[in-house]
DNA sequence: ATATCAGATTAGATTCATTCTAAATTATTC
DNA sequence: GAATAATTTAGAATGAATCTAATCTGATAT
């Protein structure tokens, strides 16, 4: 939203604020889409055509290194990324693939006997199912 | 284990148990690796050098859409593979990319207007940190 | 200001995983 | 045992991501 934090939070991070940077940034947060490396090198040209595949994979990965955005895991070809904002979980459409966000809810740790001598860091669930575009279709077939 | 019992659940979807097909369900059922198709290709081949490349991918793509195997969601580049034995999480090392099997437990379901009309059909969690051979190393930098 | 330097960007080549193609092989059905 | 369907195969093609080496940008030092 606000440019102005954006830079903020970019240079927090020891990054300098590109306008190549700052455009993949921006079109992260604006998306709830999930985008792959192509539709972000897409989309940010779209919107101020300056940047190469080469500097947007290269962004993102600085980017992801930082900490600011993330590489969701889904099972597809392509590597999918998700701006951090707040907190949430995903769920995978089995027919259409598509990915959404699920508010944030704790998950209960496994018993410490399975975890080992693991650290653990974090839990995020993944559901899977229909999404609501895909649901009624399948009852009917 | 039982070559019998592969036999079975191959043919009890349809699926001729060709001995490159087999190969395939024996070496996954083996491992709890999580090979990529590659390492299964490689796998496969030291056990009975009989498989092309394009057949590992067939019979992974077949025994995916069968139900008896499943791609496992990761963020690197190859797929991952896990022939679908009992029900389990995974947990992924932050440092070195390995993938572990953490034992079942139900996971509560969101609250249901965060699922809204979609239809859930499962529930996995992926756990991130540091696993046990890294977690020491870590502690000492 | 000018030189120096580190960080970024770029086009294009390269690598690597996966899928496709079309022909040959194998099993099944008639 | 001919006809049919499923499977395997080598190699070509595709697509995503990374690498290379040259250039550009902007900050800092002189
Ligand atoms: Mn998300
Ligand atoms: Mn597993
Ligand atoms: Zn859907
Ligand atoms: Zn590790």
């Amino acid at each position: 939203m606000n440019a102005e934090e954006i830079r903020q939070s970019l240079e927090g991070r020891g990054l300098r604020c590109t306008p190549q940077r700052y455009a993949v940034m921006a079109f992260l947060m604006e998306s709830n889409r999930h985008p792959t490396a192509a539709e972000i090198f897409e989309g940010v040209n779209h919107m101020d055509p300056r940047s190469s595949r080469a500097t947007t994979y290269n962004n993102l990965r600085d980017l992801v290194q930082a900490g600011l955005v993330r590489e969701v895991a889904v099972e597809g070809r392509a590597a999918r990324f998700d701006a951090k904002g707040m907190r949430h979980h995903h769920f995978i459409c089995d027919r259409c693939g598509n990915v959404e966000d699920i508010e944030w809810y704790n998950v209960p740790r496994p018993a410490s006997k399975s975890i080992g001598k693991r650290v653990l860091r974090e839990c995020e669930v993944i559901f899977r199912g229909l999404c609501t575009k895909c649901a009624p279709r399948h009852a009917t077939r």
